[in-house]
DNA sequence: TTCTCATTTCGTCAAATATCGAAATGACAT
DNA sequence: ATGTCATTTCGATATTTGACGAAATGAGAA
C-alpha cells in the first residue's frame, strides 16, 4: 500500500481553497450550526451550501449529527493532529479578515427557528407533489 | 482599507491545492531549480510548468532569479510567519508522500546541462522564425 | 547583428467546479 | 398515512483550471 499523503493533503486544502468554504470552517469554530444558518450568512442557495459541505465533510474537516429535523454541522474534532494544526493556522489567519469578523457576530445571533421557515418556498412543492399522485 | 486576509490566504490554498505544484515545492525546498529540471522532473510540457510557476509566484510562495540563459526559482525567503507556518506544515507533511520521495531522489540527481538540450524541439522553430522575415 | 535556446505567452480543448432551481428524501407532527 | 419542512440530490449552465503545441521573447554566444 503506497503512502499517499499528498492525495490527502490535496483534497483539505481544495475544500479549505474557497472562500466560502473558509467562512463556513471559520463560522463553525465559533460553534455548530445548522444548513439553514448557513444559508443565511452566506446568503447562497440551500444546494450551493450543501453542496460545499459535502465537499467539506469528504475531506473530513467536518462531522454533522441529526436533531430532530435539523441538521448539525461541526469541525471534525478526530482531525489528525498535522491537519489540524494546518487548519488551526488557516483559520487563525482569516479570522483577521473583515468578513469573517462580521460573519461571526452575525453567526452570534443567527436563529434557526426564524429563519428557516421564511424561504417561502412552499406552495411551489405542494403542486409538483400534487402532479406526482 | 478593508482587510482581505482571506484573499491572500485563498490564493496561497490554491496555489498549494495542486499535485503537481506541492511536487514543485517539495523540490524547490531542496534546492532551486531551473523551469527545465522541474519540467523534467514532472513530466510535464514547459508551458505546463510555467503556467504552474507563475500561479506559485503570484501566490507570493517562490520567486526567481535570472542565471544566464537559466531562470531559477526558488522558495520565497521572506514569506510572512503565518503563511511560512502553514507552508512547512504542509511540506512537511507531504514529505511522507512516497511519490515525493522519489522526486527528492531524482532532483539530486538532476543535472541542467544534461537534460536541457535534449529536447527537440529546434527544427520547427527555426522554421517559424524564417516565416516572419 | 544574428543565432541559439531556456522560458513565457497565446489559443485551444477537455475536465472540474460553483451556482442555481426543481425535484427527491426523510424525519417529525398531525 | 399524510403533510410539513430542512436538507440533499439532480440536471443545466457559466466559469475556471490544467494541459498541450505553436509562436513569441529575451539573454547570451558567435
Amino acid at each position: 500500500m503506497r503512502k499517499q499523503e499528498i492525495k490527502t493533503i490535496n483534497k483539505v486544502l481544495s475544500a479549505l481553497a474557497e472562500q466560502n468554504r473558509l467562512r463556513i470552517m471559520a463560522a463553525l469554530r465559533l460553534r455548530k450550526m445548522a444548513v439553514c444558518e448557513i444559508r443565511e450568512l452566506l446568503k447562497l442557495s440551500f444546494s450551493t451550501v450543501s453542496k460545499h459541505l459535502s465537499i467539506l465533510k469528504e475531506a473530513g474537516l467536518i462531522d454533522f449529527e441529526k436533531e430532530g429535523k435539523w441538521v448539525n454541522y461541526e469541525i471534525n474534532q478526530d482531525l489528525p493532529s498535522e491537519i489540524k494544526k494546518i487548519l488551526d493556522q488557516v483559520l487563525s489567519f482569516v479570522s483577521q479578515d473583515e468578513q469573517i469578523k462580521e460573519d461571526l457576530k452575525v453567526a452570534r445571533f443567527l436563529d434557526r427557528n426564524k429563519i428557516c421557515p421564511l424561504t417561502g418556498v412552499t406552495s411551489k412543492l405542494k403542486i409538483s407533489r400534487r402532479n406526482k399522485l
